[in-house]
DNA sequence: TAACTATGTCACTTTTAAGTAAGTTATTGC
DNA sequence: GCAATAACTTACTTAAAAGTGACATAGTTA
């Protein structure tokens, strides 16, 4: 509607802007996981939540899905090069964290 | 519900997590503005909005409202320190996207 | 042969977010 | 005395996000 004052940081917030997506990426950062573990690391999130989180994710190409025809099945997650250049964003934003919630 | 792996970016998210208020933040990083002027800086954001989202931030103290009692009403926003402390985070999400898109 | 496993999908409902349009205010300038 | 102004507020509606519970899969183990 009015573009006239876009910048970049609009840009950023369609990306990842959500509840969820800042979470799961933050997960990934050490290393790739596996879904159930995944899941597990992020608070409160419903099967059906995740799921959709790291679909649209993966969509983005800031994660990559790889899935191993085993029974029963195993997936792994793990940050593609974008999704890592968020890193010291996500670390950020942690660290915000953990700072302003002891004032 | 799960709380287990509960991590200060939660918090942040808790507190900045929205479509919204990353972007009104961002606009206020190098001086205060008033309402309307704000308001036109966020591209797409309807009055209903914007008055809720400013409200929010104002209520976590990472806004000040400041209303000047004339005819036609005047209302400037600044940062607060909390506000002002999140500074690097609104520059660097509008970097990366500066960054991401020209990819 | 029946239960168990991990990772979903699907249909459905509820909750939350967001948009729209009208109304309020009190002074100034015409 | 009437319109214009800036910044809302309210009631109402619509759209989007999220939750819930049931079901699918197919090999392995009891």
């Amino acid at each position: 509607m009015n573009e006239i004052n876009f910048c970049p940081l609009d840009y950023t917030m369609n990306l990842i802007g959500t509840k969820w997506k800042p979470i799961v990426l933050f997960h990934l950062l050490e290393e790739p996981l596996r879904s159930g573990i995944l899941q597990k690391k992020v608070p409160g999130i419903s099967n059906k939540m995740f799921t959709q989180t790291v679909r649209e994710l993966e969509k983005d190409g800031l994660l990559i899905r790889t899935v191993y025809p085993v029974v029963p099945p195993k997936v792994e997650y793990a940050l593609s090069t974008r999704g890592k250049s968020l890193q010291y964003i996500l670390e950020s934003l942690d660290k915000w964290g953990a700072e302003d919630c002891k004032k």
